[in-house]
Parts: C-alpha cells; structure tokens; sequence
DNA sequence: AGCTAGATTCGCT
DNA sequence: GCGAATCTAGCTT
C-alpha cells in the first residue's frame, strides 16, 4: 500500500492499544480532536458517546452479555465494532477495556478533513443529490457511510497500522474548556448518565434528540 | 413463533 | 413534523 494520507491538522502518530484499555467514558473525552483514518478518507472527530458494562450501562448492547452482533466489543481493545440497526443503518464503535469486557465508544460525528470527494460521492449516491460538508459525517450513520465502513469491517483492529488502513491519529485534541457532555441521544434508559461528549460550538455536531417511544403503527 | 423497540436517516408535507 | 425502510435481540405467547 501507498502512504497513509495525512492532513497537517491530523498528526501522524497512531494512538496505541493502551489508549483504549481504559473505561470507555474516559476514553470518550479523549477520543474528540483526534483524527479516525479509513483508506483515503480521515475525519476528526466532534461527537462521541461512551457506553458502559455488561450489567451495568442498560443502554450498552452489552448490558445482557456477549450475544453473535456484539462479540467484538468482549474483544480486546482498539478494535472497531459495527452494527446494523434500523434495517438500513451501520454505526461504528472503538472498543474499550481488555478481552472479555464488553464496552465501546459509539462514534457520532466528524469532520471530514481528507479524501471530501470519495467521502461525498459515497454520501450522495443514488440520491442525485449534494450534501453540505458539514453534512458529510454528521450522526453516527452517516459517518459510516463517509469513512466507507460496513460490517464487513466489524472487528478491524485500529490499532495495526501494518495490517490495514484504519487507524486513530493523535490529531489535535480541542482545550478541556471546549468539551462538552450530556445525555446520550435517542437511548430510552441511562438518561441521566452524561455520556455523550463533544466538542462546542463545532457546526458538525449532530442535533440532540432525545429518545421518543415509536408509536404503534396504526392498523 | 410472534411482537416490539431500537445508539437512524431521508424525503415529503 | 411524520412515516418508511426492514435487521437484531429480547421477551412474551
């Protein structure tokens, strides 16, 4: 393979495994500023959420145990775990804590700082239609779509940089006084625990929405 | 075996 | 603002 491409506000030292052997709610915080590589795409990320231990987080998809969809988040840390929800929709995580714990950062925005083509044709196939850059990874689908991830990545370890193209850079993380948390978005327990973390006032953060039980479809 | 809710997004009203 | 798209997991018959 080529170089990796780098952008000067990306920094170009990958963030080891130890980075992400930590509770996942502290490794959140942590995670904003720096820059997630896929191939010719790279983003910086404005918008994470932690979520927590089997047993313990109700809104974690680990809080019932390892079940086929979850497995990679029980598997050692710094790899990416995906998932399919909503028939239609994948979602990124980096695992956090060591083999045999269940636990994540669900990645929820970015700005995309490199390859914005691919990233927008991605984003735009089909619909015929443009999409606003700071529209291009802002929810945590549609940052799956602009970095080009699938489950077909489910369990890419990111913290392999001889094995493959994804990697978490150190980038340039934002001052503490820019950081941000609250409620996670959509997630109907755990209200009350602040785990959503992002960077402030940055115009790629996606709107808070907070979790409305779907009504019944009418018959 | 069947039902419901979900860490969502998009297009139309 | 609302409905559709339609996979997974957990809980209920």
């Amino acid at each position: 393979m080529g170089e990796r491409q780098l952008t000067p506000a990306g920094g170009t030292v990958p963030l080891g495994r130890e980075f992400f052997d930590r509770p996942a709610h502290e490794v959140a915080p942590d995670l904003l500023g720096r820059v997630l590589v896929y191939g010719p795409v790279a983003l910086r990320l404005t918008e994470v959420e932690a979520y927590g231990l089997p047993g313990e987080d109700p809104a974690a998809h680990t809080y019932r145990g390892m079940t086929p969809r979850n497995a990679v988040m029980f598997g050692p840390p710094g790899h990416v775990y995906v998932y399919f929800t909503y028939g239609m929709h994948f979602c990124a995580n980096l695992v956090c804590l060591p083999e045999g714990v269940g636990s994540g950062v669900l990645l929820r925005a970015g700005e995309v700082v490199a390859g914005i083509e691919i990233a927008t044709a991605r984003r735009s196939a089909g619909t015929g239609r443009g999409v606003p850059a700071r529209d291009l990874a802002r929810g945590p689908a549609r940052l799956a779509v602009a970095l080009g991830l699938t489950l077909e990545h489910n369990g890419l370890d990111a913290c392999a940089p001889a094995d493959g193209t994804l990697a978490v850079l150190e980038g340039e993380p934002p001052g503490a006084d820019l950081i941000r948390s609250g409620p996670r978005t959509g997630v109907a327990s755990g209200k009350e625990t602040p785990w959503r973390f992002w960077i402030d006032g940055d115009p790629t953060v996606s709107p808070y929405r907070p979790h409305v039980p779907r009504r019944r479809r009418t018959s």
